[in-house]
DNA sequence: TTGCTCCTCACGTCACGTGAGGTGGC
DNA sequence: TTGCTCCTCACGTCACGTGAGGTGGC
Protein backbone atom coordinates (compact mmCIF):
# COMPACT_ATOMS: atom_id res chain seq x y z
CA UNK A 1 0.00 0.00 0.00
CA UNK A 2 1.70 2.96 -1.05
CA UNK A 3 0.87 6.38 0.93
CA UNK A 4 -0.76 8.63 -1.18
CA UNK A 5 0.36 12.28 -1.25
CA UNK A 6 -1.86 14.28 0.04
CA UNK A 7 -3.54 16.82 -2.47
CA UNK A 8 -5.15 20.33 -1.65
CA UNK A 9 -7.87 22.29 -3.46
CA UNK A 10 -7.03 25.99 -4.85
CA UNK A 11 -9.48 27.53 -2.19
CA UNK A 12 -7.03 25.60 0.42
CA UNK A 13 -3.88 26.74 -1.31
CA UNK A 14 -5.19 30.18 -1.60
CA UNK A 15 -5.03 29.85 2.36
CA UNK A 16 -1.92 28.31 2.25
CA UNK A 17 -0.18 31.53 0.88
CA UNK A 18 -2.59 33.98 2.48
CA UNK A 19 -0.16 33.61 5.07
CA UNK A 20 2.96 34.81 2.83
CA UNK A 21 0.75 36.63 0.01
CA UNK A 22 -1.89 38.63 1.60
CA UNK A 23 -3.31 39.38 -1.55
CA UNK A 24 -3.25 36.10 -3.20
CA UNK A 25 -6.59 35.37 -5.69
CA UNK A 26 -7.92 32.61 -7.07
CA UNK A 27 -8.15 34.15 -10.02
CA UNK A 28 -4.81 34.98 -9.86
CA UNK A 29 -3.78 30.99 -9.16
CA UNK A 30 -5.84 30.13 -12.24
CA UNK A 31 -4.09 32.87 -14.50
CA UNK A 32 -0.28 31.43 -13.69
CA UNK A 33 -1.85 28.42 -14.56
CA UNK A 34 -3.08 29.58 -17.87
CA UNK A 35 0.09 31.08 -18.64
CA UNK A 36 1.75 27.67 -18.41
CA UNK A 37 3.80 28.37 -14.79
CA UNK A 38 2.10 25.60 -12.75
CA UNK A 39 0.53 22.72 -13.50
CA UNK A 40 -1.44 20.93 -10.91
CA UNK A 41 -3.51 17.30 -11.47
CA UNK A 42 -6.56 17.57 -11.77
CA UNK A 43 -9.64 15.43 -10.51
CA UNK A 44 -11.71 13.18 -13.13
CA UNK A 45 -14.69 16.10 -12.35
CA UNK A 46 -11.72 18.67 -13.19
CA UNK A 47 -10.91 20.19 -10.10
CA UNK A 48 -7.25 21.73 -9.42
CA UNK A 49 -5.46 19.34 -6.44
CA UNK A 50 -1.65 21.11 -5.70
CA UNK A 51 0.62 18.86 -4.52
CA UNK A 52 3.13 20.23 -1.67
CA UNK A 53 5.75 20.67 -4.71
CA UNK A 54 3.40 22.35 -6.58
CA UNK A 55 2.22 24.78 -3.94
CA UNK A 56 6.14 25.24 -2.91
CA UNK A 57 6.23 26.08 -6.73
CA UNK A 58 3.56 28.77 -6.58
CA UNK A 59 5.09 30.44 -3.58
CA UNK A 60 8.50 30.70 -5.35
CA UNK A 61 6.79 32.04 -8.31
CA UNK A 62 5.07 34.70 -6.17
CA UNK A 63 8.05 35.73 -4.23
CA UNK A 64 10.42 36.35 -7.51
CA UNK A 65 8.03 38.09 -8.15
CA UNK A 66 7.27 40.39 -5.13
CA UNK A 67 11.09 40.18 -4.22
CA UNK A 68 12.81 40.49 -7.85
CA UNK A 69 10.24 42.36 -9.45
CA UNK A 70 10.52 39.60 -12.46
CA UNK A 71 8.06 39.69 -15.13
CA UNK A 72 6.17 36.61 -15.70
CA UNK A 73 7.74 35.41 -18.90
CA UNK A 74 10.92 35.45 -17.43
CA UNK A 75 9.84 33.88 -14.57
CA UNK A 76 8.19 31.48 -16.87
CA UNK A 77 11.42 30.27 -18.85
CA UNK A 78 13.15 29.85 -15.27
CA UNK A 79 10.56 27.24 -14.40
CA UNK A 80 11.17 25.42 -17.60
CA UNK A 81 14.66 25.70 -16.84
CA UNK A 82 14.13 23.85 -13.73
CA UNK A 83 12.32 21.49 -14.79
CA UNK A 84 13.69 19.97 -18.23
CA UNK A 85 17.15 19.52 -15.73
CA UNK A 86 19.13 22.98 -17.06
CA UNK A 87 20.03 24.19 -13.36
CA UNK A 88 21.34 27.36 -13.74
CA UNK A 89 24.32 26.89 -11.10
CA UNK A 90 24.93 30.55 -10.25
CA UNK A 91 21.35 31.38 -11.40
CA UNK A 92 20.78 33.41 -7.82
CA UNK A 93 23.87 35.43 -7.79
CA UNK A 94 24.58 35.93 -11.87
CA UNK A 95 25.64 38.70 -12.76
CA UNK A 96 28.05 38.46 -10.02
CA UNK A 97 31.47 38.61 -11.50
CA UNK A 98 34.72 39.58 -10.23
CA UNK A 99 34.73 43.41 -8.73
CA UNK A 100 31.42 43.54 -7.55
CA UNK A 101 32.33 44.93 -3.96
CA UNK A 102 30.58 48.04 -4.80
CA UNK A 103 27.25 46.76 -5.71
CA UNK A 104 26.58 44.88 -2.91
CA UNK A 105 23.81 46.94 -2.26
CA UNK A 106 22.07 46.52 -5.71
CA UNK A 107 19.43 44.20 -4.29
CA UNK A 108 20.63 41.00 -6.34
CA UNK A 109 19.81 37.88 -4.42
CA UNK A 110 22.74 35.69 -2.83
CA UNK A 111 22.75 32.04 -1.80
CA UNK A 112 23.74 31.12 1.73
CA UNK A 113 26.36 29.27 1.12
CA UNK A 114 28.27 32.22 -1.25
CA UNK A 115 27.25 35.03 1.07
CA UNK A 116 29.94 34.70 3.37
CA UNK A 117 32.34 35.39 0.26
CA UNK A 118 30.23 37.96 -1.80
CA UNK A 119 29.05 39.96 1.48
CA UNK A 120 32.13 39.59 3.59
CA UNK A 121 30.73 38.01 6.56
CA UNK A 122 32.08 35.32 8.57
CA UNK A 123 30.16 32.07 7.97
CA UNK A 124 29.75 32.07 11.35
CA UNK A 125 28.55 35.05 12.10
CA UNK A 126 26.09 34.80 9.61
CA UNK A 127 25.03 31.35 10.76
CA UNK A 128 24.21 32.95 14.54
CA UNK A 129 22.35 35.56 12.52
CA UNK A 130 20.07 33.42 11.03
CA UNK A 131 19.56 31.39 14.41
CA UNK A 132 18.83 34.25 16.07
CA UNK A 133 16.35 35.21 13.35
CA UNK A 134 17.67 38.54 12.23
CA UNK A 135 17.56 37.17 8.82
CA UNK A 136 15.57 34.10 6.81
CA UNK A 137 16.68 32.86 3.89
CA UNK A 138 13.84 32.22 1.34
CA UNK A 139 13.23 28.65 -0.15
CA UNK A 140 14.15 28.55 -3.71
CA UNK A 141 14.14 25.23 -6.04
CA UNK A 142 17.97 25.52 -6.30
CA UNK A 143 18.39 26.18 -2.41
CA UNK A 144 18.15 28.60 0.06
CA UNK A 145 19.29 32.13 -0.45
CA UNK A 146 18.76 36.09 0.79
CA UNK A 147 16.42 38.73 -1.13
CA UNK A 148 17.20 42.05 -0.88
CA UNK A 149 16.19 42.95 2.33
CA UNK A 150 18.07 39.94 3.89
CA UNK A 151 21.36 41.57 2.15
CA UNK A 152 20.71 44.97 3.65
CA UNK A 153 20.02 43.60 6.87
CA UNK A 154 23.45 41.64 6.45
CA UNK A 155 25.38 44.71 5.53
CA UNK A 156 24.22 46.81 8.58
CA UNK A 157 24.92 43.62 10.77
CA UNK A 158 28.38 43.41 9.45
CA UNK A 159 28.78 47.13 10.48
CA UNK A 160 27.53 46.33 13.83
CA UNK A 161 30.19 44.12 14.54
CA UNK A 162 33.03 46.78 13.68
CA UNK A 163 32.02 48.12 17.24
CA UNK A 164 32.00 45.20 19.24
CA UNK A 165 28.41 44.05 18.69
CA UNK A 166 27.63 40.49 18.32
CA UNK A 167 24.35 39.05 16.52
CA UNK A 168 23.02 37.97 20.38
CA UNK A 169 22.77 42.06 21.06
CA UNK A 170 20.76 42.42 17.93
CA UNK A 171 17.92 40.42 18.62
CA UNK A 172 17.10 42.98 20.91
CA UNK A 173 16.23 44.48 17.81
CA UNK A 174 13.68 42.18 16.28
CA UNK A 175 11.63 41.41 19.09
CA UNK A 176 10.75 45.16 19.27
CA UNK A 177 10.63 45.20 15.40
CA UNK A 178 8.21 42.36 15.33
CA UNK A 179 5.90 44.49 17.91
CA UNK A 180 5.89 47.45 16.16
CA UNK A 181 5.10 45.31 12.81
CA UNK A 182 2.18 43.85 14.75
CA UNK A 183 1.19 47.71 15.97
CA UNK A 184 0.91 48.79 12.43
CA UNK A 185 -0.48 45.78 10.78
CA UNK A 186 -3.18 46.40 13.44
CA UNK A 187 -3.89 49.94 12.72
CA UNK A 188 -4.11 49.12 9.10
CA UNK A 189 -5.67 45.94 9.21
CA UNK A 190 -9.44 46.83 8.22
CA UNK A 191 -8.46 49.04 5.05
CA UNK A 192 -6.41 45.83 4.23
CA UNK A 193 -8.71 44.01 4.13
CA UNK A 194 -11.15 45.91 2.13
CA UNK A 195 -11.85 44.71 -1.34
CA UNK A 196 -12.27 47.91 -3.06
CA UNK A 197 -9.13 48.91 -5.18
CA UNK A 198 -8.95 52.20 -4.12
CA UNK A 199 -9.26 51.94 -0.63
CA UNK A 200 -5.55 49.22 -0.85
CA UNK A 201 -4.18 51.82 -2.51
CA UNK A 202 -4.98 54.48 0.61
CA UNK A 203 -4.16 51.53 2.96
CA UNK A 204 -0.93 51.46 1.38
CA UNK A 205 -0.24 55.27 2.03
CA UNK A 206 -1.44 54.86 5.11
CA UNK A 207 1.01 52.04 5.89
CA UNK A 208 4.02 53.87 4.47
CA UNK A 209 2.99 57.09 6.05
CA UNK A 210 3.07 54.89 9.75
CA UNK A 211 6.19 52.97 8.67
CA UNK A 212 7.44 56.70 8.09
CA UNK A 213 5.69 58.16 11.63
CA UNK A 214 7.59 55.12 13.56
CA UNK A 215 10.62 55.35 12.45
CA UNK A 216 10.79 59.31 13.31
CA UNK A 217 9.31 58.53 16.62
CA UNK A 218 11.86 56.55 17.64
CA UNK A 219 14.45 58.11 15.89
CA UNK A 220 13.34 61.42 18.36
CA UNK A 221 12.89 59.48 21.12
CA UNK A 222 16.35 57.92 20.60
CA UNK A 223 18.03 61.14 20.14
CA UNK A 224 16.04 62.99 23.18
CA UNK A 225 17.71 59.90 25.57
CA UNK A 226 21.10 60.32 24.43
CA UNK A 227 21.07 64.60 24.15
CA UNK A 228 23.15 64.30 26.82
CA UNK A 229 26.41 63.29 24.80
CA UNK A 230 24.96 64.97 21.78
CA UNK A 231 26.50 68.27 20.68
CA UNK A 232 23.75 70.80 20.93
CA UNK A 233 23.04 74.18 19.55
CA UNK A 234 20.14 74.36 21.74
CA UNK A 235 21.14 75.63 25.00
CA UNK A 236 18.39 77.94 25.14
CA UNK A 237 17.69 81.39 24.56
CA UNK A 238 21.65 82.76 24.96
CA UNK A 239 23.01 80.47 22.23
CA UNK A 240 23.84 82.31 19.22
CA UNK A 241 23.90 79.90 17.09
CA UNK A 242 19.96 78.38 17.71
CA UNK A 243 18.92 79.46 14.29
CA UNK A 244 21.38 77.32 12.08
CA UNK A 245 19.62 77.38 8.73
CA UNK A 246 17.03 78.89 9.31
CA UNK A 247 16.96 82.35 7.37
CA UNK A 248 18.77 81.96 4.64
CA UNK A 249 15.50 80.52 2.32
CA UNK A 250 14.53 83.72 0.72
CA UNK A 251 11.56 83.24 -1.61
CA UNK B 1 1.92 95.60 -25.27
CA UNK B 2 0.86 92.21 -23.18
CA UNK B 3 3.88 90.19 -22.31
CA UNK B 4 2.71 86.39 -24.23
CA UNK B 5 3.05 83.26 -21.54
CA UNK B 6 5.48 81.68 -23.20
CA UNK B 7 3.98 78.17 -24.02
CA UNK B 8 5.98 74.52 -24.47
CA UNK B 9 6.13 71.91 -26.99
CA UNK B 10 5.25 68.20 -25.67
CA UNK B 11 8.83 67.23 -25.67
CA UNK B 12 10.40 70.15 -24.13
CA UNK B 13 7.58 69.73 -21.17
CA UNK B 14 9.23 66.00 -20.90
CA UNK B 15 12.86 67.11 -21.00
CA UNK B 16 11.30 69.44 -17.81
CA UNK B 17 9.37 66.79 -16.03
CA UNK B 18 12.25 63.81 -16.35
CA UNK B 19 14.41 65.51 -13.56
CA UNK B 20 10.87 64.82 -10.94
CA UNK B 21 9.77 62.14 -13.13
CA UNK B 22 12.86 60.01 -15.17
CA UNK B 23 10.29 57.43 -16.34
CA UNK B 24 7.80 59.78 -18.28
CA UNK B 25 7.03 59.49 -21.63
CA UNK B 26 5.58 61.59 -24.59
CA UNK B 27 2.56 59.09 -24.94
CA UNK B 28 1.69 59.31 -21.42
CA UNK B 29 1.37 62.62 -21.62
CA UNK B 30 -0.65 62.46 -24.20
CA UNK B 31 -2.43 59.67 -22.91
CA UNK B 32 -3.24 62.09 -19.83
CA UNK B 33 -4.89 64.53 -21.84
CA UNK B 34 -6.81 61.74 -24.00
CA UNK B 35 -8.16 60.81 -20.66
CA UNK B 36 -9.41 64.47 -19.62
CA UNK B 37 -6.95 65.10 -17.09
CA UNK B 38 -4.94 68.12 -18.70
CA UNK B 39 -5.86 70.58 -21.93
CA UNK B 40 -3.29 72.44 -23.57
CA UNK B 41 -3.78 74.45 -26.12
CA UNK B 42 -2.93 73.88 -30.17
CA UNK B 43 -1.43 75.70 -32.67
CA UNK B 44 -2.96 76.43 -35.88
CA UNK B 45 -1.26 72.90 -37.19
CA UNK B 46 -2.13 70.98 -34.18
CA UNK B 47 0.53 70.82 -31.99
CA UNK B 48 0.06 70.92 -28.30
CA UNK B 49 1.52 73.85 -26.47
CA UNK B 50 1.78 73.74 -22.74
CA UNK B 51 1.36 76.61 -20.30
CA UNK B 52 3.54 77.24 -16.86
CA UNK B 53 0.04 76.25 -15.06
CA UNK B 54 -0.25 73.30 -17.89
CA UNK B 55 3.28 71.84 -16.61
CA UNK B 56 2.42 72.36 -12.79
CA UNK B 57 -1.06 70.36 -13.39
CA UNK B 58 1.00 68.21 -14.75
CA UNK B 59 3.48 67.51 -11.91
CA UNK B 60 0.51 67.49 -9.63
CA UNK B 61 -1.13 65.02 -11.14
CA UNK B 62 2.31 62.64 -11.69
CA UNK B 63 2.94 63.44 -8.14
CA UNK B 64 -0.56 62.43 -6.93
CA UNK B 65 -0.14 59.05 -8.81
CA UNK B 66 3.54 58.40 -7.65
CA UNK B 67 2.49 59.53 -3.77
CA UNK B 68 -0.77 58.70 -3.00
CA UNK B 69 -0.92 55.75 -5.66
CA UNK B 70 -4.67 57.52 -6.91
CA UNK B 71 -5.70 56.14 -9.90
CA UNK B 72 -6.16 58.43 -12.97
CA UNK B 73 -10.12 58.46 -12.19
CA UNK B 74 -9.76 59.91 -8.61
CA UNK B 75 -7.40 62.22 -9.80
CA UNK B 76 -9.71 63.49 -12.79
CA UNK B 77 -12.27 64.45 -10.31
CA UNK B 78 -10.40 66.08 -8.09
CA UNK B 79 -8.75 68.46 -10.99
CA UNK B 80 -12.32 68.78 -12.07
CA UNK B 81 -13.11 70.03 -8.49
CA UNK B 82 -10.07 72.22 -8.49
CA UNK B 83 -11.16 73.75 -11.15
CA UNK B 84 -14.90 74.03 -10.49
CA UNK B 85 -13.73 76.05 -7.14
CA UNK B 86 -14.76 73.38 -5.24
CA UNK B 87 -11.23 73.59 -3.25
CA UNK B 88 -9.96 71.10 -0.55
CA UNK B 89 -9.21 71.92 2.39
CA UNK B 90 -6.02 69.18 2.57
CA UNK B 91 -4.72 70.23 -0.90
CA UNK B 92 -3.56 74.14 0.05
CA UNK B 93 -0.40 72.84 -0.77
CA UNK B 94 -1.01 71.14 -3.90
CA UNK B 95 1.28 72.72 -6.58
CA UNK B 96 4.35 73.67 -3.80
CA UNK B 97 6.38 71.28 -5.31
CA UNK B 98 8.36 68.05 -3.22
CA UNK B 99 9.42 67.65 -0.26
CA UNK B 100 6.88 70.39 1.49
CA UNK B 101 8.83 71.37 4.55
CA UNK B 102 6.26 72.02 7.57
CA UNK B 103 7.86 74.08 10.26
CA UNK B 104 7.35 70.85 12.82
CA UNK B 105 10.48 71.88 14.76
CA UNK B 106 11.50 75.32 15.09
CA UNK B 107 13.72 74.33 18.30
CA UNK B 108 12.03 77.18 20.10
CA UNK B 109 11.33 75.71 24.04
CA UNK B 110 7.33 75.82 24.85
CA UNK B 111 5.90 76.04 28.18
CA UNK B 112 3.63 73.00 29.21
CA UNK B 113 1.20 75.29 30.10
CA UNK B 114 0.68 76.95 26.30
CA UNK B 115 1.75 74.02 24.50
CA UNK B 116 -1.90 72.76 23.93
CA UNK B 117 -2.86 75.91 22.17
CA UNK B 118 0.89 76.20 20.46
CA UNK B 119 1.04 72.73 19.28
CA UNK B 120 -2.41 71.93 18.84
CA UNK B 121 -2.54 69.19 21.45
CA UNK B 122 -5.40 68.56 23.48
CA UNK B 123 -4.33 68.76 27.26
CA UNK B 124 -5.87 65.76 28.03
CA UNK B 125 -3.54 64.17 25.67
CA UNK B 126 -1.03 66.12 26.41
CA UNK B 127 -1.47 64.78 30.15
CA UNK B 128 -1.39 61.30 28.86
CA UNK B 129 1.81 61.92 27.13
CA UNK B 130 3.50 63.04 30.18
CA UNK B 131 2.15 60.72 32.43
CA UNK B 132 3.56 57.78 30.36
CA UNK B 133 6.70 59.41 30.11
CA UNK B 134 6.83 60.20 26.93
CA UNK B 135 7.89 63.81 27.15
CA UNK B 136 9.48 65.11 29.85
CA UNK B 137 9.26 68.90 30.42
CA UNK B 138 12.43 70.14 31.84
CA UNK B 139 12.69 72.63 34.98
CA UNK B 140 13.27 76.07 33.76
CA UNK B 141 12.94 79.60 36.42
CA UNK B 142 9.45 80.56 34.76
CA UNK B 143 8.00 76.89 35.14
CA UNK B 144 7.75 73.49 33.34
CA UNK B 145 8.86 73.70 29.67
CA UNK B 146 9.75 71.35 26.67
CA UNK B 147 12.73 71.37 24.57
CA UNK B 148 12.88 70.85 21.14
CA UNK B 149 13.20 67.46 21.96
CA UNK B 150 10.09 67.18 23.32
CA UNK B 151 8.22 69.55 20.49
CA UNK B 152 9.52 67.10 18.03
CA UNK B 153 8.01 64.02 19.82
CA UNK B 154 4.89 65.93 20.84
CA UNK B 155 4.24 67.06 17.02
CA UNK B 156 4.76 62.72 15.98
CA UNK B 157 2.56 61.68 18.59
CA UNK B 158 0.12 63.98 17.49
CA UNK B 159 0.27 62.95 13.57
CA UNK B 160 -0.36 59.18 15.53
CA UNK B 161 -3.42 60.29 16.96
CA UNK B 162 -4.68 60.96 13.48
CA UNK B 163 -4.68 56.90 12.83
CA UNK B 164 -6.43 56.40 16.06
CA UNK B 165 -3.13 55.52 17.96
CA UNK B 166 -3.20 56.95 21.66
CA UNK B 167 -0.34 57.86 24.04
CA UNK B 168 -0.69 54.63 25.51
CA UNK B 169 -0.44 52.75 22.52
CA UNK B 170 3.21 54.97 22.28
CA UNK B 171 4.76 53.56 25.54
CA UNK B 172 5.91 50.46 23.60
CA UNK B 173 8.72 52.98 21.70
CA UNK B 174 9.72 54.33 24.79
CA UNK B 175 10.51 50.83 26.26
CA UNK B 176 12.33 50.06 23.46
CA UNK B 177 14.01 53.00 23.12
CA UNK B 178 15.57 53.24 26.35
CA UNK B 179 16.83 49.66 25.99
CA UNK B 180 18.50 51.07 22.53
CA UNK B 181 20.01 53.95 24.37
CA UNK B 182 21.67 51.74 27.19
CA UNK B 183 23.00 49.35 24.21
CA UNK B 184 24.62 52.49 22.53
CA UNK B 185 26.09 53.92 25.85
CA UNK B 186 27.57 50.48 26.78
CA UNK B 187 29.33 50.50 23.22
CA UNK B 188 30.58 54.06 23.63
CA UNK B 189 31.23 54.22 27.54
CA UNK B 190 34.86 53.10 27.14
CA UNK B 191 35.73 55.80 25.14
CA UNK B 192 33.45 58.79 26.65
CA UNK B 193 35.38 58.10 30.40
CA UNK B 194 38.35 59.00 28.52
CA UNK B 195 39.49 62.80 29.30
CA UNK B 196 41.41 63.10 26.15
CA UNK B 197 39.37 65.65 23.91
CA UNK B 198 40.36 63.86 20.55
CA UNK B 199 39.50 60.62 21.95
CA UNK B 200 36.18 62.60 22.75
CA UNK B 201 35.66 63.72 19.61
CA UNK B 202 35.79 60.28 18.07
CA UNK B 203 33.68 59.16 20.91
CA UNK B 204 30.98 61.57 19.46
CA UNK B 205 31.53 60.46 16.30
CA UNK B 206 31.03 57.35 17.12
CA UNK B 207 27.95 57.58 18.92
CA UNK B 208 26.62 59.51 15.81
CA UNK B 209 27.03 56.61 13.65
CA UNK B 210 25.59 54.20 16.21
CA UNK B 211 22.66 56.08 16.24
CA UNK B 212 21.94 56.19 12.89
CA UNK B 213 23.38 52.69 12.02
CA UNK B 214 20.55 51.14 15.43
CA UNK B 215 18.10 53.70 12.77
CA UNK B 216 18.85 51.92 9.84
CA UNK B 217 18.98 48.63 11.31
CA UNK B 218 15.32 48.89 12.89
CA UNK B 219 14.18 50.35 9.84
CA UNK B 220 15.52 47.49 7.25
CA UNK B 221 13.82 45.12 9.75
CA UNK B 222 10.71 47.08 9.81
CA UNK B 223 9.78 47.04 6.27
CA UNK B 224 11.18 43.30 5.44
CA UNK B 225 8.77 42.58 7.79
CA UNK B 226 5.97 44.23 6.71
CA UNK B 227 7.68 43.98 2.86
CA UNK B 228 4.38 41.80 2.01
CA UNK B 229 2.44 44.85 2.00
CA UNK B 230 4.62 46.86 0.02
CA UNK B 231 4.09 47.56 -3.49
CA UNK B 232 7.42 46.65 -5.56
CA UNK B 233 8.75 49.88 -6.86
CA UNK B 234 8.76 51.21 -10.33
CA UNK B 235 9.11 48.46 -12.76
CA UNK B 236 12.20 50.15 -15.05
CA UNK B 237 12.38 47.43 -17.27
CA UNK B 238 16.27 47.15 -17.76
CA UNK B 239 17.45 50.54 -17.27
CA UNK B 240 19.89 50.96 -15.09
CA UNK B 241 18.87 52.31 -11.79
CA UNK B 242 21.51 54.15 -9.99
CA UNK B 243 21.48 54.12 -6.12
CA UNK B 244 22.33 57.32 -4.70
CA UNK B 245 21.92 56.94 -1.55
CA UNK B 246 23.40 53.56 -1.44
CA UNK B 247 26.79 54.59 -0.04
CA UNK B 248 26.54 54.47 4.48
CA UNK B 249 28.94 56.43 5.10
CA UNK B 250 29.56 55.40 8.63
CA UNK B 251 33.49 55.61 8.88
C1' DT C 1 -31.96 19.21 -1.03
C1' DT C 2 -29.05 23.09 0.34
C1' DG C 3 -25.11 25.64 0.34
C1' DC C 4 -20.67 25.77 -0.68
C1' DT C 5 -16.69 25.28 -3.70
C1' DC C 6 -15.14 24.68 -7.90
C1' DC C 7 -15.16 24.87 -13.23
C1' DT C 8 -14.68 27.41 -18.13
C1' DC C 9 -14.80 31.07 -21.22
C1' DA C 10 -15.42 35.58 -22.79
C1' DC C 11 -14.91 39.99 -21.86
C1' DG C 12 -13.36 44.06 -19.13
C1' DT C 13 -9.79 47.06 -17.15
C1' DC C 14 -5.97 49.94 -16.05
C1' DA C 15 -2.26 52.57 -17.73
C1' DC C 16 -0.07 53.03 -20.90
C1' DG C 17 3.38 51.40 -25.45
C1' DT C 18 3.91 50.65 -30.40
C1' DG C 19 3.77 51.35 -35.02
C1' DA C 20 1.80 52.82 -39.36
C1' DG C 21 1.06 56.66 -42.02
C1' DG C 22 1.24 61.45 -42.35
C1' DT C 23 2.24 66.60 -41.60
C1' DG C 24 4.82 70.86 -39.65
C1' DG C 25 8.86 73.84 -39.00
C1' DC C 26 13.52 75.74 -38.90
C1' DT D 1 15.72 69.38 -49.15
C1' DT D 2 16.93 67.09 -44.84
C1' DG D 3 16.19 65.75 -40.40
C1' DC D 4 13.75 66.42 -36.60
C1' DT D 5 9.54 66.86 -33.92
C1' DC D 6 5.05 66.39 -33.81
C1' DC D 7 0.22 64.49 -35.08
C1' DT D 8 -3.79 60.66 -35.02
C1' DC D 9 -5.70 56.28 -34.70
C1' DA D 10 -5.86 51.48 -34.12
C1' DC D 11 -4.14 47.88 -31.90
C1' DG D 12 -1.20 45.51 -28.45
C1' DT D 13 0.21 44.35 -23.67
C1' DC D 14 0.61 43.02 -18.93
C1' DA D 15 -1.50 40.99 -15.05
C1' DC D 16 -4.99 40.03 -13.69
C1' DG D 17 -10.70 40.78 -12.23
C1' DT D 18 -15.58 39.92 -13.22
C1' DG D 19 -19.55 37.68 -14.26
C1' DA D 20 -22.45 34.41 -16.67
C1' DG D 21 -23.66 29.86 -16.76
C1' DG D 22 -22.82 25.42 -15.12
C1' DT D 23 -21.20 21.20 -12.31
C1' DG D 24 -19.25 18.58 -8.08
C1' DG D 25 -19.25 17.02 -3.27
C1' DC D 26 -20.20 16.45 1.67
Amino acid sequence: MVAEEKKYSIGEVQDMLKKEFPDISISKIRFLEKEGLISPERTASGYRKYSVSNIKELSYILRLQREDYLPLSVIKRKMQDLKSGKVIAGDLTMMSGPGTDSKLGSGIPVSVELAPSKLGIRAETLDELMAYGIVHPSEGPEGKYFNSDDIKILMLSKEFTRYGVEPRHLTMFIHFVSREAAFIEQIIRPQLLHKDPSAKRSAIKDLENLITLCEMFSSALLKSALSKYLPRPSTMEFSEEQDLDEEQDLE
